[in-house]
RNA sequence: GGCGCGUUCGUCUAGUGGUCCAGGACGCCGCCCUCUCAAGGCGGAGAUCACGGGUUCGACCCCCGUACGCGCUACCA
């Protein structure tokens, strides 16, 4: 394929959905996979839903997932400039075009007017509410002296009655509409600016967008921007319509049922690579059994040919999985500054741990957590020395005998000199046979001492990573600490 | 209501007329490994392919209808 250009258009609303993203994901995998370019172009022609800081953040969210454009804002571009709102010009000029070869109109109705008209069509059972093509009918001299007269007014578009409207669909196929069916749309508001439309096929147009990838939301609307295409005897882009994300009862993805922004699963600790990895894969697959996907894997692999037309709910359990996958086969030094700047964000901050030591921590607990925070959160033993004891933990792992038997163990670990994890393992094994007792009896209440839990890696890894002094102190103070009845 | 789109295990999906009494993944359950928890390995439960008609020697795959779901139906995108 040849100039393949396709653009990300959202509207500034404050945050980039997780369904936005994977527009974006799907075009920009587009993009890069068949060498094209990769347009940010803002939808801003809703004056009364300008959100402050809306555009940097969703530029912010895009960069996060690695999402980098071609052209837009910030960046630039031959196309520019890439806000819609500083475009107007553009859109006054083509309408005007449109004007006169009669495919578009001025309608000076009143806003009584249409919602009286909206009552009475709904009143006789009709079909559909549309408008009526009344302003069609004013003469050249009346619409001139109304504009004159400064009257206000909205542009439509003409459409045509009594004929179909065909257009293919990457996704979908071919599909059908009839004229009748569709509204004499506005094209220009009464605040001058344009509706989404007209803006959208001006600006694809111009800025020479050969795919139009966006949600299936607009299939509906693609009648209208067809017919806009034609009348402008612009050649019409290719379009693919995506398959919309669902919430679990299947209704549209949504803020009540659960986190939508992508910042909202970048606080909660999901790895850029995890989300766009789980997204990437709600509504295409490459026709294999591979779910674990790096971006330059997407890229080689993706084609619009094989997303799918169904909705799909976006699963939590598989994005904590991928983010779990992802976690793993990242390295320790990747992680070091992941957690380091994890425990920067905690109530260990004020404490200092050596880099040696972190990245033992980090190799030790890798198969065992599916996020970064989850170091602090399921082996907080390795930031501060355990305060109270898991009570069930406890009831199962100590008995009367164990203080006697766990001093013992501890006088042994003290005479060791540099002991290495192997070192440890010989002094419990020569205590237990001393004692005439399993490694067990030993084993479950050290962990408990050192950790104040029944779970996590080895006990001598843990014990080699928290050092003699630091085991010793902890045994000593479990000594104390846990009396059982 | 109208128009459009969709419908394979709970979820994401494979499947393009015979190789499918439907394969993989997440989750769930069991076993193995094992000092615990994970990870890993092995195995299991789980889909009359929404339903009903056609077409065909043969249909998850093609056609028609029905149901259900979703989207659109704004001077919002």
């Amino acid at each position: 394929m040849e100039n393949i250009r396709v653009r990300f258009a959202p509207s500034p609303t404050g945050y980039l959905h997780v369904g936005g993203l994977r527009t974006a994901l799907y075009n920009y995998l587009f993009a890069r996979r068949n060498n094209g370019k990769f347009i940010l172009r803002i939808e801003d022609t809703d004056r009364n839903r300008f959100v402050e800081g809306a555009v940097e953040n969703l530029i912010e969210a895009l960069k996060w997932c690695g999402l980098e454009f071609d052209e837009g804002p910030e960046v630039g571009g031959s196309f520019g400039p890439y806000m819609q709102s500083q475009r107007l010009d553009i859109y006054q000029k083509y309408v005007q075009e449109l004007i006169s070869n009669g495919n578009a109109y001025y309608c000076f109705c009143s806003q009584q007017r249409l919602e009286v008209l909206k009552e009475e069509q709904q009143k006789q059972k009709l079909p559909q509410a549309k408008y009526d093509k009344h302003c069609l009918t004013l003469s050249k001299k009346e619409v001139e002296e109304k504009l004159a007269n400064k009257d206000p007014f909205v542009i439509r578009l003409n459409i045509e009655p009594n004929h179909r409207i065909i257009f293919d669909d990457i996704v979908r196929g071919k599909v059908e509409f009839d004229s009748n069916n569709v509204d004499d749309q506005v094209l220009i508001k009464s605040d001058g600016y344009p509706t989404y439309h007209l803006a959208n096929v001006v600006d694809d147009h111009l800025m020479q967008i050969s795919h139009v990838i966006r949600g299936e939301e607009w299939l509906s609307s693609t009648p209208k921007h067809v017919l806009l295409y034609d009348s402008f005897k612009w050649e019409r882009p290719i379009f693919a319509h995506l398959p919309l994300l669902l919430n679990p009862d299947r209704s549209k993805l949504s803020k009540r049922q659960g986190d939508v922004a992508v910042e909202d699963y970048r606080t909660k600790g999901f790895l850029k690579e995890a989300l766009v990895n789980f997204v990437a894969l709600l509504g295409w697959n490459a026709g294999d059994d591979q779910e674990f996907y790096y971006m330059n894997e997407l890229i080689e692999k993706f084609t619009l040919e094989r997303v799918n037309k169904a909705g799909a709910v976006f699963d939590l359990e598989k994005l904590n999985w991928l983010n779990a996958e992802h976690l793993r086969k990242k390295s320790n030094e990747e992680l070091f500054i992941l957690l380091k700047q994890e425990i920067l964000n905690s109530q260990f901050s004020i404490n200092n741990y050596n880099d040696s030591y972190l990245l033992r921590v980090i190799a030790a607990m890798k198969e065992r957590v599916s996020f970064v925070h989850e170091y602090l959160t399921k082996s907080p033993y390795f930031f501060e020395a355990p305060k109270e004891y898991e009570e069930t933990a406890v009831q199962k792992n100590w008995n009367h005998e164990t203080p006697a038997q766990l001093q013992k163990l501890s006088d042994e670990f003290n005479i060791l000199v540099n002991p290495e994890k192997e070192d440890y393992e010989h002094a419990l094994h020569k205590v237990a046979e001393e004692l005439n007792v399993g490694k067990g009896k030993l084993i479950h209440p050290l962990r408990l001492a050192v950790s104040a839990t029944s779970t996590g890696p080895g006990v001598f890894d843990i014990v080699v990573i928290l050092g003699k002094e630091e085991t010793i102190s902890r045994i000593k103070n479990a000594l104390e600490k846990i009396k059982i009845s």
